[in-house]
Formats: C-alpha cells, structure tokens, sequence
DNA sequence: TGAATTTGTAACACAACCAGTCACAATAAG
DNA sequence: CTTATTGTGACTGGTTGTGTTACAAATTCA
C-alpha cells in the first residue's frame, strides 16, 4: 500500500544526492540497482512524478531524470499526491442495497465519506510537513 | 480497502438503532439483507468487532448481536482499530537491497515508517472525534 | 429429547489487483 | 548508424479479497 509511497521519496532522495554531488542525471537502471526493484517499476513510478511536475526525464545517452524542484521544496505530500491518485480513499460509493434499508444507507455512507476526508485530510497535514530536504538532512546526521 | 470500515459502521449503526426500537439482538441474517451482502461476511465483521469488546454474540433461536457500550461510548477509531487490524500502515519492510546503498535505505525506511506513523495518528484522531451516536444523531435529521 | 435457529469456521472458487518480465517503439547523443 | 535511455503495451505468477457452500457447535423451545 504505501510501499511506492516509499519508493517515490526513496528515488528522490536519491536523485537529490547525486545531482548535489555529481550534477547530472539519474538512470532508471541505477535507480532500479539502488532500490532492488526493476527498471520498469522504477520508470512506472518517475512517470507519475513527471506528471506532478516534480521531475523531468530525458532519453538517450547521458539522459536520465533530474528534480524540477528544489529539495525543500518538495514535500511527502506532493510526492503522495503524485503516486497515490487513484487510490485515495475511494468513497464508500453504492452498493446493491436492499429496497428496505436503502434510504438509511445511502446517508450513512455520504455520513462517512464526509468523515473520511477529513482524516485523510488530517493525514496528509501531516506528510506535508516533511519536505526531501528535512528527510536528507536527517538522513545524513544518522549514517555519519 | 475502506469498504470494510463503512460496513462495520453500518452494522453497528444498525444494531443500535434495532435495540433502540425493538429491544432485541439483530442477526447476521437481517444485517447481510440490509447491507446487501452475504452473512458469512457480516459474521467475518462481526467476529472483529467483538473481539474488540464492542459487541457480543448469541446462538441460537432469538440469537444475534446487541452492543456492549451505549452509542455515545463507541467511536469510529476504535471501529477502524477493530476492523483494520493488520493492515494498517505496514511499515516499509526490509527489500532485498545492493549493497552498495543498502545502509542508506535502512535509514531512510526507518525515517519513513517514523512519518507514517505520525500521519496515520493524525488521521485516527481525526476518526476519534466522530461516536457512533453523533452520526445517528446526524442520520435521523438528515432523513426526516 | 429432538427440532429449529443461529453463530462460528473451514474449504474452496473466482475475480481483482500488483509486481515483475519481456519486448519493442521512440528519442536523443556522439 | 550505433548506442543508451525512456515510454509503453502485453503477458505472467502470486497474492488478496469476496463470496459460496457446507457443516459443526450452541441455544431455545416444544
């Protein structure tokens, strides 16, 4: 479920390391190393991090991906935004309901839809307050 | 993935309003009719939510499931909590790494499932704030 | 005691979904 | 033109979720 929420940061953060260290771009075969997962996982995902506007790619030698942004200006809930679309919370949404019950049903189910987006909208308050930059300042003052 | 939570919800609701009318426990019978599902399911439901010492069973004729705290002391947390068990946020887990950034990733996974456990405490929260009561409460103005 | 009713649970089928692989077209550099 | 790389579609194997069937266990009531 939030495994690609983790690969996502896991690839920016990657690509912030080495553009700050070597300046240049990131292949999806290097990525898919660094991560254990293969190369087409890996693009799959920086495909939804071009569409939000995070990262570019370019083909061809020398090509690879760079962040659009910088670090500090990217935060866990973009990069959620970014991978998670689809599958947010989906609505409770219809069921076959019995004629009997159906009226009581159809309100509770708009009832939780309501609750429920506002915990998810609490959640993802707090994703936003983690940024790539906070992530691997953190990062670097544990490994060393 | 929320489709369970909704349908906990609804069954509690339900067995709430029964006892409030009729004094009578509700079976899995009536309850998978009204929801549109099959009893098994309901009873898988129901088994969770007695677990968590929300609700409790009778066999037999007369048989069924009444709450076992009033409406106002039962909120949606603890129905998330009772339903949602295993599934709920896994942490990112161990992947089969390279070597090569293995030690980096740890940290980073460490620091992620920190994140997460945050965000989804920020989103329990959220659903705390709602009892069983208040959406009756919201339900009954709605429909009349 | 015995019939009827209801929960508890195991076994299984089936669809949906996910991760991965393979294959290959498209693009770009040198 | 060759090579490296992304973009993408099709397929596969495994897992998971949902529902069904079947039956055992418990309980009520006649």
């Amino acid at each position: 479920m939030n495994q690609n929420l983790t690969l996502a940061v896991h690839i920016l953060g990657t690509i912030a390391y080495v553009e700050h260290h070597e300046q240049r771009p990131v292949t999806s075969g290097e990525l898919a190393r660094c991560m254990g997962a293969s190369s087409v996982v890996v693009r799959r995902i920086l495909l939804k991090l071009q569409q939000a506007g995070l990262l570019t790619s370019k083909r061809g030698p020398s090509g690879g991906s760079s962040l659009l942004r910088k670090p500090q200006d990217i935060n866990l809930r973009q990069v959620w935004e970014a991978v998670m679309v689809e599958d947010a919370l989906r609505p409770a949404g219809p069921r076959p309901e019995r004629p009997d019950c159906e009226a009581v049903s159809v309100v509770i189910r708009d009832y939780l839809d309501g609750v429920y987006a506002q915990a998810q909208c609490a959640f993802l308050s707090q994703l936003e307050h983690t940024s790539l930059q906070k992530m691997i300042d953190h990062i670097t003052t544990e490994v060393t």
